[in-house]
Order: C-alpha cells, then sequence, then structure tokens
DNA sequence: CGGTATCCTGCTGGATACTG
DNA sequence: CAGTATCCAGCAGGATACCG
C-alpha cells in the first residue's frame, strides 16, 4: 500500500534535499553555464556580445555550451538567413528559471569581495 | 578625478555581477562543496554520518575538501584527545552564508524532478 | 572511527589556427 | 560575424588498499 503524504512529519526531507541538490550542481556545473545563462538573460543575443560580457571564456568554449544549451532547450537559436552569420540567442522560461541561483550566488560574490577587502585593511 | 557613484544611473552593474558570479563559482565549485556545507550545516558533526549523508562521496574526496574547508575558515574540526578518533565538525558563520544558494539549489532541484517526471508521463 | 597513500582515468577547458 | 578543428595539459575525482 503506497503511503500517502504525511503532513505531519518531517516537512523536510534531507535526503530527498541532498538530491536536488547535487542535480542542480550535475545541471549547471562548470565554469561556463550559469555566466552565460545569466549573460543571454541580461538580454545579450548575439555571440560577441556574450563573449565579450563573459571575462575569460573562449570562443570554442562558448561555441560548445551554446549548443548543447539549445539541445537542453535553455536557449532557442535564431538564425537569419538573409545575413549569413547573423545568429541570435534567446533565454527560453526553462532558462530564466535559474534567475534564483544566480541572483543568490551574485549576491554573495558581492559580500564576499567586500569581506576580503574588510580583512586587507586590517 | 574620481567618479562619485552615482545612485541615479546603472543601479545595477553588469560587469560587476559577472564578477561576482563567477567569484562564487571558483569558490564552492565541484561537486562535493556544496553538499558537504549543506550537510554539516543540517547538523551532521561526525565524519561518518556526513559521509553517508551525501550520496555518492568517497571518504578521500570527503576528507580532502573538509582540510580544505577548515583552512578556509568554513568549518571547525573538534578532535577529542581523549577518545583518539572522534572527531567533529561544526559550521561557521562564514559556512552558513551559504545557505540562499543551497536554499535556492534544493528548490531548482525539486521542481527539476518534478518537470522531468511530467514529461515522462506526457 | 577517521582518516591517508597510491595509482589512474577522463573530462574540462585552454591555445592556436582556420573557415564561410 | 559566428563559429569549427585540432591538439594538449591539468586536475578533479574514482578505485583500492592500508593505518593508528
Amino acid at each position: 500500500m503506497a503511503k500517502t503524504k504525511n503532513t505531519l512529519s518531517s516537512p523536510r526531507n534531507p535526503a530527498e534535499e541532498v538530491q536536488a541538490l547535487q542535480d542542480t550542481i550535475y545541471v549547471i556545473g562548470g565554469k561556463w553555464k550559469l555566466p552565460i545563462i545569466n549573460s543571454i538573460c541580461n538580454g545579450n543575443r548575439r555571440f560577441r556580445e556574450i563573449e565579450r560580457s563573459i571575462p575569460g571564456i573562449t570562443r570554442r568554449m562558448l561555441s560548445r555550451e551554446l549548443k548543447e544549451m539549445e539541445l537542453n532547450g535553455l536557449i532557442r537559436r535564431l538564425d537569419d538567413p538573409d545575413f549569413p552569420a547573423k545568429v541570435e540567442y534567446e533565454a527560453t522560461t526553462y532558462c530564466k528559471s535559474f534567475a534564483d541561483i544566480i541572483l543568490a550566488m551574485i549576491d554573495w560574490g558581492k559580500k564576499h569581495r567586500a569581506r576580503v577587502k574588510q580583512q586587507l585593511r586590517a
């Protein structure tokens, strides 16, 4: 017999939460996915634009990640047939679902900088 | 002359935000740091406890990460001299500063699971 | 229990050059 | 502009065995 949802016991399920956490880490793992998502969500649409908006990224990496992200439904690639080599990328709803994570991370990063700066002055 | 902070223009600074994002990715990079932080913040204190709470992690990895995290001020290691091989770990305030990120990621992971399940039924 | 030592593999990602 | 091709290194991380 299937257990019915018990709303009283364990409002938090640690095992389930680690799982969820590990899934997420798997999906957004690596150095570039989140910065790229962030860039496109910020309105950058052209390859070069995105490239310039992310310090340190190479074309190869950007190219690879964009391809994978398109496959995974994170972005749409719009290729203008009239202008060869005019491509635009746009974020899907799915892509935007990472907003909370990205915001939390930006926030943490800013505070971290402030903290380090403090430390140097001490 | 130094630019004074202009509260009107650019309440958001994209360049600064990518930086912050990349800093954060650097700090919590890899498969294990976040799950370990999460585990310790959830009250797991013993090595084995932490190990058991994180599916897939090996002793070697856990050991290495814990050592690094202690060096970086994320956790305190309490070694009981009376009981050799009785060690406890506890989270520092710094460690807890990752809570928002972790929560956002757990949340995303859960929704992701639900989404995938939906897809399979369709 | 709480680790360390050793060995090994793969994959991420960098450098560089070329293309339609 | 928007990529692709090739080549290569480093290191994260897995397997396994051993230790006080």
